[in-house]
DNA sequence: GATAAATTCAAACATTTGTTTAATTTTGCA
DNA sequence: TGCAAAATTAAACAAATGTTTGAATTTATC
């Protein structure tokens, strides 16, 4: 389904709601006054507050994947270098939607919805895969080692990115960063994650110290 | 506050439907018939739908910090050993209080209950607090690396641990895994975490490859 | 066993929920 | 301009929500 401007304007400020109060606390008269508009365009544009919910899958998760495809096709990167880029993109992509990732990651939890469950699902299934091509592309190569388990190591890299997005206001207080600018602090914590992040895939990847 | 049997009899109650569910999609009817107990008993015993949350939290949260305090004081272990242990309790509670879990991560979150936000904050502070300490008796010894994160760390080993348990359903699927059992599948699944995660903490800590 | 406190219960409470309705306004096109 | 389709609106809808009430029952203490 393609959404117009109208759907988009509610799709985003659903989304904003969905992840500042969750699903379930959100009225759909806090969306229609966040989107400017009357309660009853929400059933008319969408035809119930879940499938609202789904539209604002549809519409993060279009682009995901062919992103991952066109890079992983790219002959002039280096395996490694190709997992570095994976880990920047997903990190910077995680940062400039967090709202969408904090809906994901609550949604995986409770595990209701079908239409949701499948595209999690399959979009999990295209990743690891790619990734597992590109895994044993390193291994022929000889740089990366054997036994490699894709789905641990996406794990700990969509763990680890969500986990210290959450920990953001605690990392700040725990290192007594308060006069930082947001901006400045912001910057600093994708830069200290980027570094962390690689480190760990080079452990487990690579046959380096 | 000290809890009697009624009390965890509704608050474990409630804590299983608030992770199946979520918390504002649990209601006190569901709730009432799940502790089978009648409605108002959830006024009565804890004064509101909020309060039984805050209570759900207390209940788990009051004795993790005394664990980790005795672990770090043991002089017979090695840093490095006590990283190993800290793991795989880690790993370990989660498993076993996976309900509780989920609740905790979509709090985190929604991030709305002050009561919540507090406890919380208290406990990670402590925490990280300890960690440091044990990674600083590690640098003195020279077996640990100087310039260690604790927060991108500790995002790590919670945010792979908790990833690996929504994944567990795609993880069987992904690898094939569906002739086995439950319980065997769940063994294989925490032993292959606990190797994976202690292999990152090395990553990060150790000198050695 | 009497009495008071604690517990349990069904029913009722006022709000709030997502959705629908039917009338009205705006838009697009000939 | 005229007119049908699309978009918007305020109001109403039934259902579900958390909480309270006040009476009934159980428990504990003497």
């Amino acid at each position: 389904m393609a959404y117009n401007d109208k759907h988009i304007q509610i799709i985003e400020s659903a989304e904003q709601l969905f992840a500042k109060k969750g699903y379930e606390a959100t009225t759909v008269r806090d969306i229609a006054e966040e989107a400017d508009i009357n309660i009853a365009m929400i059933s008319y544009y969408f035809g119930s507050k879940e499938k609202l919910l789904e539209a604002v899958f549809n519409h993060r998760m279009g682009n995901f994947t062919m992103r991952v495809e066109s890079l992983l096709k790219n002959d002039s990167l280096l395996p490694i270098q190709k997992v570095d880029i994976l880990i920047d993109e997903h990190i910077e992509r995680v940062i400039h939607h967090e709202g969408f990732y904090k809906i994901m990651l609550c949604e995986q939890v409770i595990n209701k919805n079908p239409v949701i469950i499948k595209t999690l699902s399959e979009i999990k299934m295209r990743n690891a895969e790619l990734i597992n091509k590109l895994i044993i592309d390193g291994q022929k190569n000889g740089v990366f080692k054997k036994n490699i388990d894709v789905v641990m190591l996406m794990s700990t890299l969509v763990g680890t990115v969500i986990q210290v997005l959450i920990n953001q206001p605690f990392y700040r207080n725990f290192y007594d960063l308060k006069k930082m600018s947001n901006k400045e602090f912001e910057e600093t914590v994708q830069k200290k994650l980027s570094i962390h992040v690689k480190k760990l895939f080079k452990a487990i990847l690579t046959n380096e110290a």
